[in-house]
DNA sequence: CTTACAGTACTGACCAGTCAGTATTGTGAG
DNA sequence: CTCACAATACTGACTGGTCAGTACTGTAAG
């Protein structure tokens, strides 16, 4: 994630490897930074000297994690022209990246929520990104005549929940397998906008 | 919510109303008991006559709004025999009480993640109820011949995500309005398996 | 020596939970 | 009804453990 292969990882990596691990697991109050400390083999003093404080040290991981979510979805989108198409690669592509980090998965759609106002915004923030993204693209497909005209924003939010759920469900337990995820979720989603897809 | 009208309240109403209060604005780490206290007028000690600790005391109302969610919806399920009406009534039901109780839904959906094993647990088996309760009538729905056969764990779970995901939008910024909801997200459910509503 | 980082020992604010005491209500014997 | 006592309900000052953050020391490279 945060390693480049073959080199040596530097201090901050080592701390961003050792706090994604333990954020992930045990959730932002439940993590003490000595704990950090010990899983990353650094010390105390060299995480406030990469970073101010344990807060801003959260929010590098979920705002990692998040762009390269977005990242991943532009480009398979850029790859594609047609309407309903490009919402079906950026779909595939969101649900892969998930699919292939599982920690980051649970850091951003777990331990992210219900931390009190401070992170409230943030998690509003990368939400309405997302759920954004989805629209503009639904927008398209609907303007291209791929789809029927729905409410692009309800459908957007309501998208990113199915997606989120089945995701969670997924890092908690394991089940369904990626396959069966992408397998059932995508048609699904495709379905409630009207779009029959070609193996159904 | 825990009030008898007409009465006046018992004290572990009165702590229950403050803790709803201040737990579903700040979150369970960022509410202080003497928070609690100021705002119920009544005293630590009596917080803890009443209730073993603090997150017994979040634990309460988390349990007390899902079996209130869950009644409504089973109450709908009983006043409908054929398959895909109960899915639709009950899917009403749960919509329209969470359009009610705004700060339960917010403490449900949003403060109750996200905190740690201990409420991990918890939270699990509130959702695996409510998706184990979609499922079987889902199921009942494709054994009846209403909808074709889908994967309906996954459609469960997915349904779940996009219904709380939408309630949580509403939650915070008072948009889409319950009726938008009801209109765009009921068929929007329906027709992700298959289903065409009458009036589309 | 200086810079740039790494390591460690320590501090003090914070807050959940305690407990000794007070108030209120219940009861039953005279 | 009323007095004695008990049980229950409530109060709020206090405490002790915790842990983010800081101040200080160590070191290697230039």
């Amino acid at each position: 994630m945060s390693e480049v292969p073959g080199n040596t990882p530097s201090t901050r990596e080592r701390i961003l490897d050792a706090a994604m691990n333990i954020f992930s697991a045990k959730g932002f109050h439940d993590t003490k930074l000595d704990e950090i400390v010990a899983e990353g083999g650094i010390s105390k003093g060299s995480i406030y000297f990469h970073f101010p404080n344990k807060e801003k040290l959260f929010i590098a991981l979920v705002d990692q994690f998040a762009d390269l979510i977005e990242r991943r979805a532009k480009e398979a989108i850029a790859g594609e022209t047609q309407g309903i198409r490009r919402v079906q690669v950026a779909l595939e592509a969101v649900l892969e990246t998930f699919g292939r980090y599982r920690r980051p998965a649970k850091l951003l759609l777990v331990q992210a929520v219900g931390l009190g106002t401070v992170f409230e915004r943030k998690r509003m923030e990368v939400n309405d990104r997302f759920a954004l993204l989805i629209k503009i693209y639904l927008d398209e497909a609907v303007a291209d005549g791929s789809i029927a005209p729905v409410d692009t924003a309800i459908v957007a939010h309501a998208w990113m929940g199915a997606i989120y759920s089945v995701v969670i469900q997924w890092v908690y337990t394991g089940e369904p397998s990626k396959e069966e995820i992408m397998d059932a979720l995508l048609p699904l989603l495709l379905k409630s906008v009207g779009y029959q897809p070609l193996g159904a």
